[in-house]
RNA sequence: CGGGGCAUGGCGCAGUCUGGUAGCGCAUCUGCUUUGGGAGCAGAGGGUCGGCGGUUCGAAUCCGUCUGCCCCGACCA
């Protein structure tokens, strides 16, 4: 491509709505610009690369045997009312009427479509084992759209279905898509890991998810230094301290505390640890009014934990200072374990401190050298907390390490949830008939465009890992429109490139090189070569890494060799 | 949905408090000079100041209303 002929509108300044660097940076390099909130135009530059990524999860998808089709984004409702999703799916679900006030909607994700396929063209269990997808245009109406295209309305996914006789199938279907997604990964040259994840309420008993790492992530993931355990967090099991809990040693006693409510006030008012605080969570229950949940002060509360808990209302519902008012008398920011009527729960760790520092239930006050049994019934002992950096691993070997991500991929063995209630069935070798067993595989395409550059980029702009790179090379003559000699040079270099096949950007701007190389930078190609008079006195071009500081002089017949080897490494 | 904020040329902003008919930087266009890290000079184009209504001799500015967008809220015990 000659830039002459590509309108490249970079931006010197960042727009002031962009938080994070990737936003800001496709903005400024002209990848995407926004129509609406949460709905981005494509632009030449970003849609090259958005197709680079499609390509290699096309291309894995199909080597691991998976069959493209493409079904409709709007769907009607009536598949919806069949799996019971219509009712359960929240205002994320954008619904609409047509002119016969049918309604439809546009379509989330495709289960429901392709449950009523299946269970329209298969009938038997020779035609199982199958795995369809599909790369399309997805929306889904977020409360809040933030971050560019990470976290847009409408979005690029890639989604595939299996099918499957019996749960064996279904988890070899699993492992074969679970090594396609490592492959599709690896190629995109992105540091990921795959971790555990909660498979909610889609249910099925295994699930995981694909995160690309990076400091900015709205995800926190926790692995281990010992083996491969690797888990999001909401899912990491907190095992129980291993030393048992320590006599009580000093008296109960109850001290005012005017105005102070949080913990990080506790400790600064006390002078005591965050560790030897205990802080208590009333959440709504289904039974009883409230269910308290007892916590160290240094622990923050896994809401997915606590919603597994029997007699806690599902979703997870805080109460309220009203309700707090009510059942205690007293605010929220006093409250503690000691004398509560309802049901209590307490973190292995809060359960394993003594002479510990806790809410009097009385306003102003709290209670130290608190003690479990003696001062306090002894509650229900629980995994509530989050773990944190340090943890022994759940897997018995190593200790947790905390990182960042951003979830790109998720995979789930279903279960039957969808054939059963949709009546997709076929007959098995023994006429009876079946509902299969669905697994369902998700790649968020156009996040992965906003993930990879999180993951890479500098003050200068983006670093595009080379396979999703909008060009591979970028041309920087110098004195374009003067030097027949470097037109020349860079034109046959050029053309060169090219038969070799590779996507070559020929910057041939009547522009100032300060211009041309700030542009290069900040669109990220991952090799410049900067063609001068200077050099081709020589015989030379000047070669320049993105990643790099330094040129590097290589011989006009050098740069095949040295892009061919740039490229493989 | 609740709280806060913003809306002035393609982008970033000033002007609003204190009403007098719109300005700066970047970008764009023309000419000349310049050509190894976002050039210089000279000139030019582009804005119903988000919409509607009101107050006023006069509104970007004051009042009301609507719309759009952004941020915070889901860990407070």
């Amino acid at each position: 491509m000659r830039l002459s002929a590509f309108p490249l509108n970079t931006l010197r300044e960042t727009p002031s709505d962009a938080e994070v660097v990737s936003h800001q940076l496709m903005l400024r390099a002209g990848m995407i610009r926004r129509l609406a909130s949460g709905l981005y135009n494509w632009m030449p530059l970003g849609f090259r690369v958005l197709k680079k990524v499609e390509h290699i999860v096309r291309e894995e998808m199909e080597r691991a045997g998976a069959l493209e089709l493409l079904m409709p984004a709007v769907q009607p409702s009536e598949l919806w009312q069949e799996s019971g999703r219509w009712a359960e799916y929240g205002p994320e679900l954008l619904r609409m009427k047509d002119r016969h006030q049918r309604e439809f909607c546009f379509g989330p994700t495709h289960e429901e479509v392709i449950t009523d396929i299946v269970r329209k063209e298969l009938s038997s269990y020779r035609q199982l084992p199958v795995n369809y997808f599909q790369i399309q245009t997805k929306f889904r109406d977020e409360i809040r759209p933030r971050f560019g295209v990470m976290r847009a309305r409408e979005f690029l996914m890639k989604d595939a279905y299996s099918f499957h006789l019996d749960e064996e199938s279904l988890r070899e279907g699993y492992r074969i898509m679970r090594n396609a997604y490592v492959r599709i990964f690896d190629r995109l040259g992105l540091e990921y890991r795959p971790v555990s994840a909660d498979s909610g309420a889609i249910g099925g008993s295994v699930s995981e998810e694909f995160h690309v790492l990076a400091d900015s992530g709205e995800d926190a993931i926790a692995f281990s230094d010992g083996d491969g355990y690797a888990a999001n967090i909401e899912l990491a099991e907190a095992l129980p301290p291993s030393s048992a809990r320590p006599a009580a040693q000093q008296k109960l006693a109850e001290i005012e505390t005017p105005g102070i409510r949080s913990i990080a006030e506790l400790t600064a008012f006390l002078s005591v640890e965050a560790e030897q605080c205990v802080k208590t969570l009333l959440v709504e229950g289904d039974e009883s009014a409230l269910v308290a949940l007892v916590l160290r002060g240094d622990h923050e509360l896994n809401p997915l934990k606590a919603e597994k808990l029997d007699g806690v209302a599902v979703p997870l519902r805080m109460a309220d200072a009203g309700q707090i008012g009510d059942a205690l008398g007293c605010e929220p920011g006093f409250i503690g374990p000691v004398g509560l009527s309802c049901p209590v729960y307490a973190d292995h760790s809060a359960l394993a401190l003594a002479d510990f520092v806790c809410g009097a239930n009385r306003a102003d006050c709290h209670l130290t050298g608190v003690n479990w049994e003696r001062d306090a019934d002894l509650p229900l002992a629980a995994d509530l907390r989050n773990v944190v950096e340090g943890d022994p691993s759940p897997s018995g070997q190593g200790n947790l390490h905390i990182a960042r991500g951003i979830e790109v991929g998720h995979i789930f063995q279903l279960g039957t949830k969808y054939s059963a209630a949709m009546d997709c069935a076929v007959l098995d070798e023994n006429g009876r008939s079946i509902h299969p067993f669905m697994g369902c595989y998700g790649i968020g395409v156009s996040r992965i465009v906003a993930a990879a550059i999180e993951q890479n980029h500098d003050d200068k702009g983006i670093i595009w890992p080379q396979p999703i790179a909008p060009f591979e090379v970028v041309l920087v003559p110098i004195n374009w429109t003067k030097s027949q000699r470097v037109r020349d040079a860079a034109g046959k270099l050029y053309t060169e490139l090219r038969e070799r096949g590779m996507d070559v950007l020929l910057d041939d701007r009547d522009l100032r090189p300060g211009v041309k190389f700030a542009d290069a930078e900040l669109i990220g190609i991952p090799h410049r070569i900067v063609i001068g008079d200077r050099g081709l006195d020589a015989g030379k071009f000047e070669y320049r890494y993105r990643r790099s500081e330094e040129n590097e002089d290589i011989a006009v017949d050098e740069v095949f060799e040295k892009l061919g080897a740039a490229s493989a490494g």
